[in-house]
DNA sequence: CGAATATAGTTATAGTTGTTAACTAGATGA
DNA sequence: TCATCTAGTTAACAACTATAACTATATTCG
């Protein structure tokens, strides 16, 4: 195996006197896959710190908001909707039951299934957390202008929505 | 706990009728972090398909672009380059190594730092590579015009640049 | 009817990833 | 020289995701 630079083995070599700090200037920059890696992961990590009061990650957080526009979802629809397994639901509703924010209902028309509610103290959590989450957005893209921030998610969206349909 | 819906104890309920399939309409359609999250695994589902047959992990790749473009970088920074943590370079690198597409070489000024060069094999693959992304890119982004590629490229820089200056 | 098949939810398991703490070798600076 | 710092490493661990298999109900159809 030979070392590119100059084509012959070099034992000893001093690294590179540049001390990059970015991907600027490389392919990475304009790689959209690793831009919205990176992009997302600033986001989750304001996101995070915001609900760590309430100790709600963010897979508990869109559970709590599908449940709250459909209440009576059942699992297995609350997993498609979120594009999650359904072994995941089990430990995000255990949870969010454990904790009194939300409650399993058996349905009496199918005993297989169970409806999903927020209690009252779910309905109100998740209330508060909206409000921190739209915050948290608004927070962790300071670098945008509102107008560059409904740009960016109409773009998201497409991107997603597409995928999900073609399955 | 009471259910939301009535404030009584309701042991039996329908669930909803509808059967929603996407969080259309919902406040998650609105969340920023929600739409990158489910981007994000978009755009690597379609990466992580075209790189199988190579198998290239997305952290390989980058590593892989970033030695390229800094050859003989020190670990450290290229840690701090891809913002992870040191020990995953380790594995990283180690697994690169194995399979004789990059290599260490120890600095003989500091002999604690090694600078990390790419072999003839690894530099031949990267090119491969940076057009299997490239496509991969296109292709999972289908939804969007050139322009809105741009500038949805563009959006995503912006975010994760000032996070990684403010710290 | 009742046997075969399908579905909702669950459990267990394991692979993968990211995080932290602590260690070694070498460098630096008083 | 001694104390401190840094680069890389190792190991332990926590979190997340995916897969397989199991239970209970439901459905289909001969």
């Amino acid at each position: 195996m030979a070392i590119s630079k100059k084509g012959t083995s070099i034992q000893q070599v001093e690294p590179d006197e540049k001390e990059p700090t970015s991907v600027a200037g490389l392919v990475l920059e304009n790689r959209l896959g690793y831009a919205l890696r990176r992009a997302q992961l600033a986001v989750f990590k304001h996101f995070n710190e915001a609900m760590q009061e309430h100790e709600i990650r963010p897979a508990q957080f869109s559970s709590l908001v599908v449940i709250e526009g459909y209440p009576g979802i059942t699992q297995t629809n609350l997993a498609k909707v979120l594009d999650i397994d359904p072994p995941r639901i089990v430990s995000l509703i255990n949870n969010l039951e454990e904790r009194g924010l939300a409650l399993r209902v058996r349905c009496k028309r199918d005993k297989r299934s169970h409806g999903i509610f927020l209690s009252k103290k779910g309905e109100a959590l998740t209330e508060q957390l909206k409000e921190l989450a739209e915050q948290s957005d608004i927070n962790a893209t300071q670098a945008l202008s509102e107008i560059e921030r409904r740009q960016l998610l109409s773009l998201l969206v497409k991107i997603y929505a597409a995928d999900t349909i073609e399955e």
